[in-house]
DNA sequence: GCCCAGGAGTGTG
DNA sequence: CACACTCATGGG
């Protein structure tokens, strides 16, 4: 069965939230709206002028806490926006034509494994990665729609199965992090102050400064982090001379972007990839037909 | 076929 | 600390 339901939420632009990378099992389709499974339902979203039209498969009642919870819907954007525009010009003409992303809140177990298989795979890759282990060892919600493998199931993956799944050199890694890491880990995780908990993800096999900073951006939710890949290593470079180690760039993005630097990433980043030839073209899957 | 990917781990200078 | 090399593989 199906439920609809519609929340009030600006800004908020769903390609810009949904397609640029921050998270990995949204579909666009042809009609503009935008869907993926979220915890235990397949959610479709579109919008309605300035509202937000929830779709959620079997639907529920907490279909519209769940997607306010994805969406971060308390975070007042317009304000961090103005914070950060003040601090800075250069993400000030950024933010320009990215009024509406918004950055997500994932499930940290999803997340934590995500960003440990994206390290040296391009965006579609690391899709289809996700959608290979929520197939393999997921649950499925509706036909052919598969939630991401919580904890408990990863557990159960065999290290050879685990390497049938086209995971490369990260099968490794996700199955030792699957191995070693309990639900009281992630709970205590969720406790920690920025600094605290980087290091403790970073003591995980496959985790490093980047991943790290995605995780603890996208899954705990610290918008104080400013994850650096080789996007931004350029984007810093071109904007704002700044070259170096990855301490050297954090550092530098914490003192110049503050609390809110995680958004900051976010506008340089899109704007880094919309700058080079091609760089836009492989952020979003088009979903295919049937 | 060729190139490179939202890097990390390990070893060396 | 900085750099070089390797890792395993698929999508463009």
């Amino acid at each position: 069965m199906t439920t609809t339901a519609e929340i009030q939420l600006s800004p908020l632009n769903l390609q810009q939230t949904l397609g640029c990378g921050q998270t990995f099992r949204w579909s666009a389709l042809p009609d503009g709206s935008w869907q993926g499974p979220l915890r235990d339902q397949l959610i479709t979203l579109s919008m309605s002028r300035e509202r937000l039209l929830i779709r959620s498969i079997p639907g529920t009642r907490n279909a519209k806490t769940i997607v306010r919870s994805h969406l971060r819907a308390g975070d007042d954007v317009a304000a961090i926006q103005k914070t950060l525009a003040e601090r800075d010009a250069v993400v000030a003409r950024g933010m320009h034509n990215l009024k509406g992303l918004r950055i997500v809140r994932l499930d940290e177990w999803e997340c934590l494994v995500s960003f440990a298989l994206a390290t040296y795979a391009n965006i579609p890759r690391i899709s289809k990665m996700i959608e290979t282990l929520a197939r393999r060892y997921g649950t499925e919600i509706v036909s052919g729609v598969y939630s991401f493998p919580t904890l408990e199931q990863m557990k159960r993956a065999r290290l050879p199965d685990l390497s049938r799944c086209g995971l490369g050199y990260r099968a490794k890694y996700i199955h030792s992090i699957s191995s070693n890491l309990s639900e009281g880990d992630l709970a205590r995780f969720k406790r920690l102050p920025y600094d605290d908990l980087r290091e403790k993800l970073k003591e995980l096999p496959g985790v490093g400064d980047k991943v790290a900073d995605c995780v603890a951006l996208f899954g705990f939710g610290k918008l104080e982090s400013f994850p650096i890949d080789v996007w931004m290593e350029r984007s810093l470079a071109r904007l704002y001379k700044q070259k170096g180690s990855y301490a050297k760039l954090a550092a530098f993005a914490h003192e110049r972007f503050g609390e809110f630097a995680g958004y900051a990433q976010e506008y340089l980043y899109y704007n880094e990839r919309a700058h080079a030839p091609n760089g836009a073209c492989m952020f979003s899957k088009q979903r295919r037909d049937g």
